[in-house]
DNA sequence: TCCCCTTGCGCGTTCCTACGC
DNA sequence: CGCGTAGGAACGCGCAAGGGG
């Protein structure tokens, strides 16, 4: 490429980049040629040279099971492109000796930084070999307190949907979660007690055991109808939940948002467009969980990052579609 | 690292690689020093010297907006970790150009190879940067038919739904489709109606407009009840649809599978482990053809696969659930 | 003579220093 | 003396050929 333009190796190095002092002509020149020739650095040597791989991991718990953490990754990938950057992605299926190969795979590729991943916000184990090199959680706390992390605000999901009932004109609301504690149930039980409470009312908590799934859903709409028959808006701790709730409320004779307001969480839109009527939720901020943590994590690699707060709560936003109405008149 | 170990550079290289002329205890030696210094070898280096990255390029047009892509990535992830290989994922988000300069971007990374993987089965225009590159595309056909590629059997998913349903004692079942072309509606359609023909029947194909989710679902259940109420069994596009069927079979008043037989297919397990009663459908084979996508390109790279078929077509299971049974009695 | 190990070069960059007008 | 260009070392590894016991 050098030879082809007529210049040194360096030249075409200053050009290319825009650095160093190189006349304009030359650098036009030396930039035509590279076009006419398709030339490309090759980065794997840039990296070599440069001791800065330009790559960062992706380090995932799960990306298979729901569109979600894809999600994120799409996020990331977008931040990453506009930097430059390149992520690889490995996918742990749950396995912590898996991931721990994987983590020293990605370090052996000498990648910059890591992105450390959960499907479900919860306090996670950072694994000890991630050490010193730049590392950003999602969706996740470090249980050690060392590492920075971005998680949704679950608080402020349990408030917006319970604000969102209540504005529709609601006094009977139920909160369908799980048994199981996290920080996913914990925090949106929080805000939907915390918002009930500041407007005067009070409201039951259904809890099923299993995981969040429509069957939880069926459980716990079932025993609602059972134990509190006046409830006239739920609040569920995700969509498949209020995909249960639907069926459950169709077999009673229920109607939809008539005698029943729907709300869920995560718009996970095969289900909550799917419904009929389509589900008013709270969406996950899944994308925007992705960009920051790169954004955040460039800053960290390149040092200018010392300011930025440990962890970083995002709120998300209600999707209102049709599954809330004013309450049916006594 | 050769320093502590008080050999040379190359003895180590030799001894970690199990290559050259090394004694089995300047080996042991080598690998227990490396061991205690957490020691690996720079990937990046070692790329550049054989000019061999190791790495695979990954473009998705898609791959947040369902699982499915999530599961070819996990298919292919295991393999290319069986092979010492490391994936480096990207997602165009339907966007040609964007995909363009993502190969570019992969290329000047040293990829070895590319898997182009579509979202949707489909006839797909390779972009033509990949030119010579080993290249493998999965749920797509290469147009230009220069590129070998990996995609489900749609003819066999519409055979074996179509046989269940004849087995559990049908004779009146309708195939509920989109009127949009593509591969995977040609494909199963005509598996549908070639196994409906070889057993003596005939039965009504409704398509209806629309992508196939669960409102088109809907509008043909709603259709088939109008048009053809005697049919006992259907099979739909896809799990989404039967979403849609189970709507309008429960506001009707149909009992699933007592009334109506329902077989989906790609076993989208939010959806088909949701509905009530579980979902009987054909799970496409996502993770299968993520796995042979990266050994048949190892293969392609490696040179060794020249008997290779262009084209891989991969089976696909039946997920026996619960909304299929024997047609009521007449 | 043969085994075991070492020296030396090159992969494609980047960066520091040097040089000439 | 400024600016524009060139030379050369180094990044960490792999391979060919060479050398010591």
């Amino acid at each position: 490429m050098a030879r082809q333009a007529g210049v040194s190796v360096t030249t075409v190095s200053h050009a290319l980049n825009d650095r160093g002092q190189v006349s304009a002509a030359t650098r036009e020149h030396v930039k035509r040629i590279a076009g006419e020739l398709g030339y490309a650095p090759n980065r794997i040597a840039s990296a070599l040279r440069s001791q800065r791989s330009r790559l960062i991991g992706f380090v995932s718990d799960e990306i298979a099971a729901t569109p979600f953490s894809g999600r994120v990754i799409t996020g990331a990938q977008d931040a990453a492109s506009e930097l430059g950057l390149m992520l690889m992605v490995v996918d742990s299926a749950r396995d912590d000796g898996l991931e721990e190969r994987q983590i020293e795979t990605l370090l052996a590729q000498q990648v910059d930084g890591v992105v450390y991943a959960r499907m479900f916000h919860q306090l996670a184990d950072v694994p000890a070999t991630l050490g010193a090199h730049p590392t950003m959680l999602v969706d996740a706390v470090d249980r050690a307190g060392a590492q920075p992390s971005i998680v949704p605000d679950e608080v402020q999901i349990g408030r917006i949907a319970t604000e969102h009932l209540i504005e529709a004109g609601h006094r009977q609301i139920a909160h369908l979660t799980l048994e199981q504690p996290g920080m996913a149930r914990d925090g949106r039980e929080a805000g939907f007690l915390a918002t009930m409470r500041e407007c005067g009312l009070t409201g039951p908590v259904i809890r099923v055991p299993g995981i969040g799934d429509a069957v939880a859903g069926r459980r716990a709409a079932t025993e609602l109808l059972r134990r509190h028959p006046q409830i006239t808006a739920v609040l569920c701790f995700n969509d498949q939940m209020a995909m249960g709730v639907y069926q459950v409320a169709q077999a009673a004779g229920l109607r939809i948002p008539q005698q029943l307001s729907v709300v869920g969480v995560d718009d996970f839109w095969p289900i909550s467009e799917g419904l009929d009527p389509v589900l008013t939720t709270v969406a996950l901020p899944h994308y925007a969980m992705g960009r920051l943590a790169i954004t955040r994590l460039e800053a960290l690699i390149t040092g200018q990052a010392d300011a930025a707060p440990r962890e970083a709560r995002l709120a998300c936003e209600l999707v209102r579609r049709a599954s809330v109405t004013a309450p049916p008149a006594p």
